[in-house]
This record gives C-alpha cells, sequence and structure tokens, in this order.
DNA sequence: GGCCGTTGCGCAACCGCTTGCTCAAGCGCG
DNA sequence: CGCGCTTGAGCAAGCGGTTGCGCAACGGCC
C-alpha cells in the first residue's frame, strides 16, 4: 500500500479495519454505516491523504464530471466573456469543460453533439452568437441538462439565457433623466439585430414614464464608430435639439463624442453621453473612466447558464439577464481629461 | 447486447467473431491483428455505430483527457483571449479542461494543484496575469507537461507563452517609418511593466535602424486614456516636433487622439497614431477601422501554450509570441469619420 | 422469552476496456 | 523432415471504485 503510487480507498479500508464497501459508503454518506465506523474511516483517509482517484469514480458512477459547451464561434468579442464566465463558474463546481467550436455548419454541430455523447457529458452548454437568428435547440437529443447562452432557441421551453436589452436601456435613459436631461437622442446599430430594438424599447420606456418624447427619430446604421460620427452629424444637421445622446454600443459613442466635439459642443455640460458594452478596461483602479456605459454583464450570464446546466433548476424558459450602468466622465462632472 | 444501452466493444467483438482483447487492439491499431481480421472488425463497428465509452476508456489507460488551467485571474481583460484561445484549442485536440481561478493566494493555489492532481489531469496550463512579476513554478509538482501563459515563472527552462513586446515596438515603428514619418514620438503606461519597456525598445531599435533619434523623450505614465491626454499636452507644450506617436496601448492612444484634434492638428496628414491591443472590435466586416494598432495576439499565444500542454515538444524555455499589424484610419487615408 | 424489524457491515459482482501472457498455427531454413 | 521463430488471437487479470444482497447482532414489543 502507498507503495509508490496514490493512496487508494482499500488502503483506507484497512487502515480502518473495514472493508472496502464500508469505507466507500461512508465516505460518500450513503448507506448504513454507525456513526463511530463512519468516524474512524474519515480519520483514517485524513491521515493517509486519501484523494479518490476521480477517473475510478467518474466511471463507476457513469458521470464524467465534464460538461461540454458548444460554441457558434468561440473567439467573438462578446462571446468571450461569456464564455470565460461559464468555465469559471464550472471550475468551482469542479466540472471540467469541453468545447467545440463549431461555427454555423449544421453536419459539423451534429458531429459535434455526437462526440459529447459518446464522452458522456453530464451537461451541455449552447453558446450563441448573439440574437440574430434562432439556434436549433439540441435539448431533447440529450438526457442531460441543457442550457443557451447569448441566444435563442426554436424551441419552446429550453433554458435560455440573453442580456436583458430592454433593460440596458431604460438604465441608460433613467441615469440620464436623474441628471436632469429632457432632450434625450438615440443612435443605434443593426435594426434587424434585437439588441438594437430592445435597448431603444427600453429607451422609450424611460422616456414615457417621464412623460418625455425622445429628442428626435432613433438612427439606425451599424455598430461601427464611422456610424456614430455620420449619425452625429446628420442629428446636429438637423436641427434638432438635445441634451443627451444614448449610443447603442460604446463605438457609436466614441464617434458621437468626436464629432460633438469638433462642432464645439461640451461633453458632459452641453451633451451627456452613455453608451452600451463597458468596453474601456480600467487597469489600475485608480484612473477614471472615460465613457458612462452600461455593463451587460456577459460573464455573469455565462456563469448563470453554467450553473444551471450544472445544478440545474431555475426554471426552464428564457431568462433576461441584468445589467449595470457603468458611470464615466461623460455624464458625471466635468471631463478634465482627453 | 445494445439492450437499451451503448453499444460496448463486445458487442462489436460478437459481430465480427473475435474475443474483445482483439477487437481492441485492433480498433487501436496496436498489438499483432491480421488485416483481414482489423478489417472485419472496423466494419463490425462502423455498421454498429460503436463508440467507445471514453469514461472507461480514460479510466482503463490512466488518462483524464482534461488539462488543468490553474488561472490568477481568468477574468483580466488580457487573460480572456488567452484563455479562449487555449481552451478552443483543448477541444480541437479532445481535451477537456477544468479551470480553477486561483487568485495571487498562494494556500489556494497549493489547494488547487492538489485537487488537479488527484483529478489526474493530462496537464497542466499555469495562466499569469501579464508580466509584472514571476509565478511560482509548479512543473516540479507534476510527472504531465505544464505551461505558462502570459507570465513567466522563476525557474529556468519552464515553458513560458509571452507576447513579443519588442516585436510590437518595433512593428509600430518601421510601419510609421515607411509612412516617410520621421519624428516619431512615444508615451507609454507602467515604466515597471515589463510590456511598456518590451515596446519602447523595440520602437527605438527600430528608430536606430533607421538612423534617427525619438522625437522627444518616452513619456511614462498609466495605461489609461487621461493619460494619454494629458501626455499629449505635455508633449505639444514641450515644444517638440513630431509627426506620429507610438502609443503604448488603444487607450493611450485615444487620449492622444483627442488632445490632438482640440489642438487642431489633423490625424493622421499632421500626426499619425499607432497604439497596442488592438482593443477595437469589428462586428461587421464593412466598418473601417478607427484606430491602427498592433494585435498582441493573445488568443494564438493561449492556443500555442495549450499545444505545448497537449502535444507536448516545443523546446522549453520562453516563447515569445509574435504580434500582427493592424492598419487603421489613423495611419491610412484621409479619416473621413470621427 | 420468542419473534420480527432494524441496523451495521462484508461478500462479490460489475462497470468497459486494456494488456501481459499463453498457446496454436504457419513457415523458412538447415 | 523437423526445429525454432514469427505471427495471430484468446484468456484472464486488473484498474478502483459502487452497490445489491445476504447475514449476524441487537433491541423492542407482545
Amino acid at each position: 500500500m502507498t507503495e509508490r503510487g496514490r493512496v487508494t480507498l482499500s488502503d483506507v479500508a484497512a487502515v480502518a479495519g473495514v472493508s472496502l464497501s464500508t469505507a466507500s459508503r461512508a465516505l460518500n454518506g450513503g448507506g448504513r454505516v454507525s456513526t463511530a465506523t463512519r468516524s474512524r474511516i474519515a480519520e483514517a483517509a485524513r491521515r493517509l491523504d486519501f484523494r479518490p482517484n476521480a477517473l475510478a469514480q467518474s466511471f463507476a458512477l457513469g458521470r464524467s464530471r465534464t460538461i461540454g459547451i458548444l460554441a457558434q464561434n468561440a473567439r467573438g468579442a462578446f462571446t468571450e466573456p461569456v464564455l470565460v464566465g461559464a468555465v469559471a463558474h464550472l471550475g468551482s463546481r469542479e466540472q471540467a469543460c469541453l468545447l467545440y467550436d463549431t461555427g454555423f455548419d449544421p453536419d459539423t454541430m451534429a458531429e459535434s453533439v455526437r462526440r459529447l455523447l459518446a464522452r458522456r457529458v453530464d451537461g451541455l452548454l449552447v453558446l450563441g452568437d448573439g440574437l440574430r437568428a434562432g439556434m436549433r435547440s439540441v435539448t431533447a437529443e440529450f438526457s442531460v441538462p441543457v442550457a443557451y447562452a447569448f441566444g435563442l432557441t426554436d424551441r419552446e421551453g429550453d433554458s435560455c439565457y440573453v442580456p436583458d436589452s430592454r433593460m440596458a436601456g431604460r438604465l441608460a435613459g433613467e441615469h440620464l433623466l436623474s441628471l436632469g436631461r429632457r432632450r434625450i437622442a438615440h443612435i443605434t446599430g443593426d435594426a434587424a439585430d434585437t439588441a438594437a430594438t430592445g435597448r431603444e424599447q427600453g429607451l422609450l420606456a424611460a422616456l414615457a414614464d417621464a412623460g418625455l418624447p425622445p429628442a428626435a427619430d432613433t438612427l439606425r446604421g451599424d455598430w461601427s464608430r464611422a456610424w456614430g460620427a455620420t449619425a452625429c452629424r446628420r442629428l446636429i444637421g438637423s436641427g434638432a435639439r438635445f441634451d443627451a445622446v444614448f449610443c447603442g454600443n460604446d463605438q457609436i459613442a466614441l464617434g458621437v463624442e468626436s464629432v460633438l466635439r469638433q462642432s464645439g459642443r461640451h461633453v458632459p455640460d452641453d451633451v451627456a453621453l452613455v453608451g452600451v458594452d463597458n468596453w474601456e478596461y480600467v487597469i489600475s483602479g485608480r484612473s477614471t473612466r472615460h465613457l458612462t456605459t452600461v455593463d451587460t454583464g456577459l460573464a455573469a450570464l455565462g456563469a448563470a447558464a453554467a450553473a444551471q446546466v450544472a445544478d440545474g433548476r431555475e426554471a426552464p424558459g428564457t431568462h433576461a439577464h441584468p445589467c449595470t450602468l457603468v458611470i464615466g466622465a461623460t455624464t458625471a462632472g466635468p471631463q478634465p481629461e482627453g
């Protein structure tokens, strides 16, 4: 025993003077074992520094302690945080994960599903690539829990986790209103993207609650800085008066800010600015944040979806994941730098 | 057989009319099996759609098909891409991964190491948090391959993968020189960070090769946009003449750009600008990139480190991972928007 | 005091696959 | 023609646990 290898359960049993089965039952909490015997075995395990062979255990139990992850585009800017959040959470629950980056090809995806089944994964997390199109549901092909993050499926009742876009718009709107802004314009991205429409709805709802109309019709384009600049010029050119702009994402906000300054307007005194995505990272805590933005909480979203897969039993269905407001210089105080 | 469960190897053996052992050897390629028998078994396996029980296989082989990942800070802005690159690569090699996000506490780390050993991981990837401080080497505690990404260890001979900071500076410098810029200034972050010093050295080397001095002394501060703005004002105030600024990261570059414009200088005609990190994401391919930057290739770095762990046999030692130049509007052509 | 229910523990089967060893057959060479 | 080596294939052990079932001891109740 303990020759030069590991301590096995039979070592523990021998030391405790019981049989393998009793030792197993004692350590797993199940079965009928007297308190005295149980503690004797526990003590022996502790003394020997017994660590169960996870491989054998998994095998005997038929559970792999592994969660499969199917990503349509793991390297996407938005999927990365979701993925990391999920993987980190799984780690904290002692679950390994096996990631297949399938792209959008149904055949590759089907093949990956077969591989995961062969590997006896304990659960499956499917990572979408945003809200553009519904994913094909694979829930029925698995007997283990399946959840979807950052995307919706074509099947009712699947556990889907998506950012709460309406909340993002509402948070931004309410923040601007709380600063006394009354003429709020909205510049956003792709109208086909439900993130854009959700954020817009949230903003409009906040404005409606305050009894205010938007300062101008929503300007829709793409998600780029260039579009933000173009749209801002158009907004200025239209003659509309506005004291705040809610931008569909941070890139747009940067473009807008740039044009505002060129036109002689001061940010945030003349025009306050809010983006979405919290793309600006802060390395040291000292530096102040430039852009006020809404953090969509993607990592937490990934963790929540992972929790559903690993631990189960949140109610199935679509979960809109909350977001948070992050205040920066573009809505607060004077803006001293850059 | 095939009752209601899975197809097992004994089913295949029975169909092929051979013993379990022969079937096992035939499918694994090893042992001595005649070509005829081998193909008969392969055919049977195909017909039955046999998929080996990965759990049992792992158990018998003593390999978990799992790589441990020890991250000091998984949610760091820079570790995320490294992590995703690594996890994705491991997936393509059929390796699961088990992530422990330990923080910097040595005790937590030691406990995680023990857990990973108990789980019989096939390899270990340690994810640092940049180049600030050396990590404690754990290579000796494992009999399986260990690699370190995004950080160096306190032990000679470990397999470490870090970004090539000098190359980043050199690429930026050579690009600016190739555009005809001759008065290149440098604004960068924390002088204690080897990423900052490496990039600076690379830039200076490129300038020296061209027989040019820098346009001004390097300005060192932090990595923030605010510092970029401050430094740029200082640079202008110093009266130095310059037609390009290489910025230690993209945030600094944004701050610099903002001040340049306020001061009436045109980017890139009057002053060209290069950052580092490639922080600007591009959602649709159409939109043009704003900032010229150096992509440090963190995902590829993670993949390379993972490859070393999973497949082994690159030479051990420190590997400086190459980076690439990404051209945007701040060095190319006229800058139409924002 | 006898009977039955409960409790505590061990025996042995089993999970599905890998692999060392054994044995039989085939074949070339002296 | 016989010997020994090579080749092909099977037997069975073992990996390290889990678990159904059986058995013995014990205690309460009529």
